[in-house]
DNA sequence: AGCACTGATGTCAGGGACTGTCATCGCGTA
DNA sequence: TACGCGATGACAGTCCCTGACATCAGTGCT
């Protein structure tokens, strides 16, 4: 092997990063990104299923993460705990907050890239509820947790990559479980 | 006015609820949807921005409804006290449970629509964690809050809408809703 | 060497979503 | 009557995305 330039789908996908930063999501042509990464649109979506999908490649490491913690967890541990180690463990497969950052302020700024998001994160959250409920949780609370879960990670990590902020992720993941604790305890 | 049929928006979209029953949402084009309608593509798209907006109408009613009902809750109440409030109103503006199945249905056919309807399910999150915060809800509290109660919601929604279930919607919701109170209290 | 085979890419044609622009037409109003 | 307004139609065009076929370097077999 060796016949064209190697890692093809990584050079996608920093051409994407860096046309979308430039001119922005719908100035940018996929003909463009494939362009920039010394290929042709053809070939870009044969990595990649649409002009949306090059911005969301590390789903799939997050996901392993997330339920291979989830599977991990001592028995004897109750659901939401084993949602915060879930949470620590996706903490580790994150880029620098820098990079972070940047790829946030692309996604926010279109819809259809939020609504991409969304649906990752959604998928997400069906494959820890699979996880929780493989460990015996029953259905609702297994899907319950899940979602709580998602609500933490959104808002720790959002605080995360806020301008001032200098904290630690699973430092500000384990404070956005508490203050959810606190929040469901009082009614 | 008058000079044309009436209701256009509204016919556009029983078409589409039609179209993409009978044949699926990919294969129904938005050219057949204005057809059915007796209109033409380009009055479609000045009806609805794509072709997914047509099945997500009703997102600003509910969004009224949930954030009126948040904002008129007793100033003594809980953050979940109120969330719990905002749900039932919600239930009020629902349509009935056979429409609901179709077009439940058909969203979850496709993922472009699955998509929509969480950008919309997200848009209503914010929109909630706004009226709280002018409760005078911290602002963590607040997002932790609406997210949660969006969860309650899917959870309640999806078992109202389960082929053998009979009981109503605002029961459903209160039960999930301490449901989630009890898993969150067990860490 | 000669050969077929494989796999990633290029090339080309085309459908469908969506937009900009201008024309049309019925109605209200001066 | 003349004029403007507002919703719609007609048409051209861009871009997203797909199917079909050609190309071409490397691999293994003979």
């Amino acid at each position: 092997m060796g016949r064209w330039e190697p890692n093809t789908r990584e050079r996608l996908a920093r051409a994407a990063l860096e046309l979308f930063g430039e001119r922005g999501y719908e100035q940018t042509t996929v003909a463009e990104i494939a362009r920039r990464a010394g290929l042709t649109e053809r070939t870009y979506f044969r990595h990649y299923a649409d002009k949306r999908e090059v911005l969301f490649g590390g789903a799939e490491a997050l996901r392993e993460a997330f339920t291979r913690a989830v599977a991990e967890a001592p028995a004897s541990a109750a659901p939401i705990d084993v949602m915060a180690a879930g949470l620590v463990a996706i903490a580790a497969v994150f880029p620098e907050r820098g990079t972070a950052r940047q790829r946030h302020s692309v996604v926010g700024s279109h819809p259809e890239l939020l609504e991409r998001e969304l649906i990752k994160r959604a998928t997400l959250a069906a494959a820890v509820t699979e996880a929780l409920r493989a460990r015996g949780v029953p259905d609702h609370a297994a899907a319950l947790a899940a979602e709580a879960g998602m609500a933490v990670f959104k808002v720790g990590y959002e605080r995360w990559i806020a301008p001032a902020e200098q904290r630690e992720l699973p430092d500000l993941l384990r404070e956005s479980l508490s203050e959810l604790k606190a929040v469901t305890a009082g009614g």
